[in-house]
DNA sequence: TGATTTGACTTTCCCTGACCTTCAATTATA
DNA sequence: TATAATTGAAGGTCAGGGAAAGTCAAATCA
């Protein structure tokens, strides 16, 4: 512990405590500047520390009146999201995806238009890179569309079509 | 948020929610007076905010009794959706993904849900791999995401959320 | 050796001020 | 009176400064 890195993360996770609502908005030279250290420090954390695999999801703004805004999404309890992001692990094959995809239409979790929009975002012409990080990809993608619906049922609520 | 530009294109787009019809005048000093700022702002937030891409045409005219006319264009939705495959072309960035998806939301192309995923989709932080590779990535996932609704639409018709 | 930290450099976005162009109304002139 | 010059009221353009955040590779640390 101690370092630096571990520090950022700790506060930021402390400032969600804080607030209502999940959604957390700060400026990177002033957290930069709290904790003395470069402005892309900021961005270190934020990428090692506040991914979605963690429950986090990080958006930002440049220019005059710039941001970062974290998520922090509502559904690291549910059980089954766990399971379907440890089965896809940090490497999944086109038929694997497509097979996990058909399962999760068939489960009800998604639309079967939304299936299709899947099918499409994960086709190896559309990733277009080549093995293996084509399959790290894949994963790292869909993963966080997953996480991503999950965290809208969580706090839209609500059934699919 | 809190910049002056959005404040000045939340205040049009209301304008817009409280007439019929789509078609709005101005008049750009009385705009920047409102808002204490340099007329010339009004420009920027029309340049930046109020374009073809974003679904809005802009007309002017000089001189005594001069304004500005902003269109809120309505869309037909099959060429509608071959336009943004084109304005994609074979990269395109963040904040322009995030413009688009906003729009194909207003234009109800897309449900609340699916602006979520492919928000998710486009995310700097999740598609993790460096530039600019990663702005074609995104170029190809989006288009071929549209053209999988495209067909979806084609095949099964039907209504949004 | 892998994780952390920094710094130099880049990119994006906002906002203004100085200067330009256009148009309509009014005034001056032949 | 018919036309020409003037004036004032719009809006337009562009360069530049400043405010953020992003990137990447080199250095450092544990």
């Amino acid at each position: 512990m101690a370092n630096l890195a571990d520090l950022i993360e700790d506060f930021i996770k402390d400032m969600f405590s804080r607030i209502p609502g999940g959604i957390l908005d700060i400026q990177r030279n002033e957290m930069a500047n709290r904790f003395g250290c470069a402005p892309s420090q900021i961005n270190y954390v934020l990428t090692t520390r506040f991914t979605l695999e963690r429950g986090y999801f990080v958006e930002s703004r440049r220019g005059g009146g710039g941001y970062i805004r974290i998520r922090k999404l509502k559904i690291r309890e549910d059980e089954f999201l766990k399971e379907i992001i440890d089965y896809i692990g940090d490497s999944i094959s086109g038929s694997e995806a497509r097979a996990l995809i058909t399962r999760l239409r068939e489960e009800k979790v998604i639309s079967e238009r939304e299936k299709e929009i899947l099918n499409a975002v994960i086709n190896r012409y559309n990733l277009g890179i080549p093995l293996p990080e084509r399959d790290r990809l894949r994963a790292r993608i869909l993963k966080s569309v997953i996480t991503a619906i999950m965290d809208y049922e969580a706090r839209k609520g609500g059934e699919l079509s």
